[in-house]
DNA sequence: ACTGGCACTCGTTACAGTCGAGTGCCAGGA
DNA sequence: TCCTGGCACTCGACTGTAACGAGTGCCAGT
């Protein structure tokens, strides 16, 4: 039960050595690359206590140790420190994340970044509108019966829908339609709009009641309930890296995974504040997923949390590494956001 | 030179046998599954004839014959007719595409629809803003300085961008700047733009001319120069049916193709009015797709094309199967357009 | 012009043997 | 008590050999 300093020391050696080499590391490699100070024995018996505890397992007998799901996630809480930034890495983030133009622009961008500096699949998730706050509503007239409905929130997020009006309305009841929408709802959270919206309709005079309800309906299915979140996702490509010996010889679960928003969404987007979480193996939820580790977490402008960002890799992935990474993005994607 | 009909009959039971089996069909087997009505041997010194002109290919000696990229092109074009649809083809074509609210709605279903029904990667390019019209321009204030202008194209799409202002501009003003836009650009084609917006900036009033000019410059960079292009993608999961036999062991060139809009653009983007287009092997302009292959078609509401949309596979495809599938599917996807 | 027959090729599979990395255990020493 | 060197053992990886068989090319015969 108790690991003694030195049994945490081979530990931490074995995810190193693991991590870079992608072999299983045996006895004398160890003592031959780390000082450890002891010889090849006393190192075999401190695997075996640490095997015993589950942290490593034998690929089979007569090879070197590999640690297990348990070992990594031993490793990333107790025996690792987050790497610093690289001087090169900091410039490639700013170099990438200067120019972008507006919200589309900023998650692609960021997405591809993230996804080259750690080599690895990055996801991220667009501002949750639930989140966000409406900053304005917008109604286009596209025919007598038809609206286009813009809502732009305060993240940049903008989304439209094309409404059908049960009747005919006016062009001037549009732009009181648009007037009392924008009174009631401009500044409010997402979240907070369902009871505001109903008010709206009992509020409305009686000849646009009709439109009013038709586009209460749109905007609360549309705001509220439907798909509402939205993901990008770049370097599915790095997969393929470490041959096949990742992911125990087939991509296909986790290439389907990938392509469930709702699954993406679970992975990166229920991120408590300001923590990176590291879900190893099998700590994930999705079958698909047991043979991938995800490293996540918030992003937003100053403190407040309005969208999550992470990578997936093998559990065989250098976390330290790989969370300093993502941090630093989340926090300069967090900074490019608050000065819009 | 010269090959006669039996000769063609044999190809096509090659391409038909191994697209099936997936693997290396011999003569004997072939006179066993096809009626051909000759002996093997005879297959044999077609197959050599063949063999000599490119069409197959032996992988090694004593293995039987594979279609050359040159055979399939043979048979898409001369010896296989489109394979009608299966009436449950059909229905899930209608059962997937009605209910689609907008128009990322029905993109996102089309590519997940074309990627189950065909078993391949599917790729879905947005109706082109090159080839739409405005059907309305929006300036929302943000601040004194900063609009945020809404572009709404008559094929559904909206773009937006920030606009930083050089100087502050009161709301009146913002209401004539949008006023003035819409007169002159509602309805054209974002393709003839250009001149217009040129003019545009002329016949403003003085006190306008300095925000007008900058709303210029945003307007042309945003929705002619940059990446305009949209694209969906799905089914990357399919990449690995068939084992690690086709795309020769490796899907990294594959994915990492899939990742570049400017590559899916060129395969899909690029087609004639109502031409189903098949590129096989190495037609294709990609090295890193020089294993696959790509049907593509444009679609749009009535004859008119918007964008393009397709998919991509091994050279190892059922062509008649998939051609048929991303026709009906490009003309259901127009019918669906022409409705709004 | 087609066919049956035959020798040949060569990848696949099975099996045996060797090699060596790595282990577990134990007896001896600090 | 803890560490170490030594040693026997395991077992996957690799190599070489042999048998097998699918498939071919060619040729002589109809």
């Amino acid at each position: 039960m108790g690991l003694d300093d030195r049994k945490l020391a081979v530990l931490r050696a074995i995810v190193e050595d693991y991590v870079s080499t992608q072999e299983p590391v045996g006895s004398k490699a160890l003592v031959e690359r780390h000082q450890l100070g002891v010889s090849p024995a006393t190192v075999r018996n401190d695997m075996a206590v640490l095997e015993e505890e589950g942290y490593i397992r034998q690929p089979h007998t007569s090879a070197g140790r590999v640690p297990t799901d348990r070992g990594y996630r031993l490793f990333v809480d107790r025996l690792s420190r987050v790497k610093p930034l690289s001087p090169a890495e900091r410039r490639a983030i700013e170099r990438f994340l200067v120019g972008a133009v507006d919200l589309d622009d900023v998650v692609h961008r960021t997405v591809r970044l993230l996804a080259q500096l750690t080599r690895q699949v990055a996801v991220v998730q667009y501002p949750s509108l639930a989140r966000s706050s409406v900053r304005h509503l917008e109604l286009v007239p596209i025919s007598t019966t038809r609206l286009m409905l813009v809502m732009i929130a305060d993240t940049g997020r903008v989304e439209q829908r094309l409404v059908e009006l049960p009747a005919p309305v006016p062009a001037d009841d549009v732009i009181d339609l648009r007037r009392l929408a924008n009174e009631k709802l401009a500044g409010a959270r997402l979240s907070d709009t369902p009871p505001l919206v109903q008010a709206l309709v009992e509020e409305v005079p009686a000849e646009l009641r009709p439109a009013m309800t038709t586009l209460s309906t749109v905007l609360l299915e549309t705001l509220v309930e439907r798909h509402e979140e939205r993901i990008a996702l770049a370097g599915t490509a790095n997969l393929t890296r470490g041959g096949l010996l990742d992911f125990q010889g087939s991509l296909r679960p986790i290439l389907e995974a990938l392509e469930e928003e709702v699954v993406l969404l679970k992975l990166i987007g229920e991120t408590e504040p300001s923590t990176t979480r590291v879900l190893i193996g099998d700590e994930n939820e999705f079958d698909n997923l047991r043979a991938a580790s995800v490293v996540s977490t918030g992003y937003g402008p100053g403190a407040t949390i309005v969208g999550g960002l992470g990578v997936l890799g093998p559990t065989r992935m250098d976390y330290p590494g790989t969370i300093a990474t993502v941090r630093a993005v989340a926090r300069y994607v967090g900074e490019l956001l608050a000065q819009n």
